[in-house]
This record gives structure tokens, sequence and C-alpha cells, in this order.
DNA sequence: TAAAACTTTAGGGAAAACCCTAAAGTTTTA
DNA sequence: TAAAACTTTAGGGTTTTCCCTAAAGTTTTA
């Protein structure tokens, strides 16, 4: 029997998985938290096989749980779970410790599939994200995008400003640096993420819920 | 017995549905579709109550989905189902036909509520949404935006582009007209929306599904 | 500890966005 | 059909963004 776990803060996706896994004789759901600090807490008291990951939580995000969670958890299995088809993304959530990546738009087998493969101490991700993967180590272009959320800290806090409507000079203000410390972020970022102006930086932003 | 139909292209929030429904006995879901073209083919051989509308589809919008289907079935009752929690959104599918609206973090008894409240030819809007909306018409002002979606076809032509990192210049020349009256356009798209900029437009754009 | 990555600043210039007022023709709606 | 809304264009100006090169100090990582 492997027990799991599911942090998703939309009760309807939550109630999805349950339905789905609850028909399955080997798996046996024991928990679902809504935000990151549910996660926290509810871990303490409970030890799941395998804990079914949203990326996209109200007061943070699913990829740095991840990392933190792996830290205290070594042998916590995690399945991230997304929108987005992002080549890059999925290997930063990897990086971090995740076990497995699904759309959230899978569906049974697969999920199931994904959490036997997990339990085995494989690695899981879905055949058109494994085609993807294939591809970019390749070196050939994919439909995807090549963002790799590898942000620092201080521009993560520019892009947040950014998507807020700030302009330079209104984040430099708050940031306490000077304007065109300000733009030389902003020129990273669009280097980074690949766009061309800051209309990219905040759809990428959105997108791939980076603030 | 109430027949209910859903859109949304989200598999595990149909599973969602399906399941808490299924446990109402005067519920009975007698199909789903995952797009605008699945849902308009589908309902021409079947005649649900009530269809369970999500906004944001593959292939286009639900409010526009909406006001087209109301057309051609009379008695169809439609509930909205969007993540977004802007009055100004709401009024707009409202004002296309819509029977009621739900969040999509909504609870079963929320859920069966809205159902039978619609059913019954009533309006269906949670709590929290009746009261913001009635703060709204005392003109008090809301924790939501003020933002109306009455973008003209143009206006959404040339936001979607904007998105889409195309700057003025780029507009005007996929769109054969000039400059001046792109960035005319602009401008009445920062005062409609109420922004300040690009990231503004942008970011609305994202946020209400308007592209 | 040494290398790598990050943060900060700068000058100068080109491009783009933004704001204002104004107006005429077109389409939609009451 | 008349009013309202939409689409188009313009001049002229300010602000902001974006790009380039360059460099020094700080922090993180191998």
């Amino acid at each position: 029997m492997i027990t799991v776990a599911i942090t998703d803060d939309h009760f309807m996706v939550v109630e999805g998985l349950k339905t789905m896994l609850n028909q399955v004789d080997t798996i046996k759901i024991i928990d679902a938290y809504h935000t990151v600090n549910d996660t926290v807490e509810g871990l303490k008291n409970n030890s799941p096989d395998i804990l079914l990951l949203d990326i996209n939580l109200p007061d943070g995000n699913g990829i740095d749980l991840c990392k933190i969670l792996k830290q205290t958890y070594k042998d916590l299995k995690i399945i991230a779970l997304s929108n987005f088809e992002d080549i890059a993304f999925i290997k930063q959530i990897i990086k971090n410790g995740a076990n497995g990546y699904l759309l959230k738009n899978t569906n049974k087998s697969e999920l199931v599939l994904a959490i036997h493969t997990v339990q085995n101490d494989e690695l899981f991700l879905p055949e058109t994200l494994q085609r993807q993967l294939l591809n970019d180590s390749l070196g050939k272009p994919t439909n995807s995008s090549f963002f790799v959320p590898n942000l620092t800290r201080r521009e993560k806090e520019v892009l947040s400003l950014i998507v807020k409507e700030y302009t330079s000079e209104d984040i430099a203000n708050k940031l306490f640096v000077t304007v065109k410390t300000v733009e030389a972020h902003r020129s990273n970022l669009i280097q980074k993420l690949s766009v061309k102006n800051v209309a990219g930086l905040v759809r990428v932003a959105l997108e791939k819920g980076l603030v």
C-alpha cells in the first residue's frame, strides 16, 4: 500500500485526484494540504510515501518547497503538478529533488503509473516531456522556451515589481539602488528569460509562476 | 433529476466535478467537453439542463461561448467556472446570459446549491462576490479591480499582440495601420484596464484570460 | 581558498512607450 | 435613422525602456 498526500489550493483538483486514486487498491490518500504552510505543518504528523505537489500555491511556490521538504524528509517522493510544459522548468524542479512531473490535464492511468514509478525510485516524466528533454539535450529546438528559472534573488525581486507596473525609477527608489542598477537587472532578465521586452517579462513571469 | 454537462479542459477539474455531483441523487452528469468546439458539437446531440462552463478554454473563451450558446439554447442554464474574483468580469458574463458564477475552489455544497438555484431560474453567485457586487453598486471600492472587459474587437487584437511582445511598429505592420493608430489603442487599453503601462496590460490580459 | 556568480554603478545613445489634443470616417446599436 | 461607439490618423513632446561596454566590490560555491 502506497500512501499519498496532496498539496493543491484548488478544491476541485484535490477532489479529482482523490477520486482517481481512491479507485486504486494499492494507493491510499492520507492527507491533503492547500498551502505551503499547511504542507510543512501537515508533514510533521504524517509520513506519506509520496507527495503530489502543485507548483503554484497561494503562499509560495512548489519549487522552493520541494527543495526544503527534500532536505527534511529524505525518503519522501515528490511528484510536481503543473500546467506548464516547459523543459527548463522541469529541469529546475528535478534539480530540486522532485521524483516526477505531471501535467494537470493528466489522466488516471498516467497518474497511477507516475506514482508506481516514483515509488520504485525511478523518475517519472510524461512521454511528451521526455521527448522534449531528449531534443533539448541533443541541442534541437523545442516548442517550449529555453527559459531557465535560474533567477537570482534580486532579479526575482525586480521582476515581481515590474509585474506590479513599477518603472525602473520606482524600483530603484524602493530597493535603494540607482536606476542604472535596475536597468541592468532588467536587461539580464530579458536575456535570461529569452524575451524581447517588458511584455515578455510579465508574460513569462505569470506563466511560469515566478512571482 | 437535473442533467448537467461540463466544459473544462482540465481532466482533474472534470473529475472533481463528476465526483462531487455523482454523490447527489437529484443530479446527473450526462456529458463532458474539453473545448469550445467540443461543446458546440456535443450540445447538438445532448440537451443538459445545466452547463458548467470554464471561462478559459484552449480554443476560445467561455464568455463569448456563453453568449452564442444562449442564442441557440434559450432554456440552457449556464454556470460559469473561473479562478478569478472580479466583479466587472462577472458582470460581463452575466450580461452574456450566464445564470451563475462559481470560483474553481468551490466545495460540494456550494456547487450543488448553485445548480439547484439556477435550475429554479434564479441567479447564483457566491457570498463573497455578492458582497463585492453590492459594494460596487453602492460606489464603494472593492478589493477587486474596476476592470470592465468591454474591449473592442480591435483593442483585443492589439492587446493580444502586445502580450506576444510585438512593439507598436510590429503591430502597425501586422494590422496595416499606422503606428499612431496602434498607440491610440494602447492608450485606450491602459485607460480601460486601469493600468499604468505595458506591464499592467500584459498582467491584466493574462489574469483575466482576455487573450 | 580560489573561482564563479551576483550586485552594483556608469555613460551614452537608440528605440519604444506614453500623454495630450484633435478630428474625420465607419460601424453598431437603440 | 440618429446617436453612440469604434477605428483611424496626426503633431509634438516627455518619459521609459532597451542596448552597449565596462568595472569594482560582494557573496556563494566547488
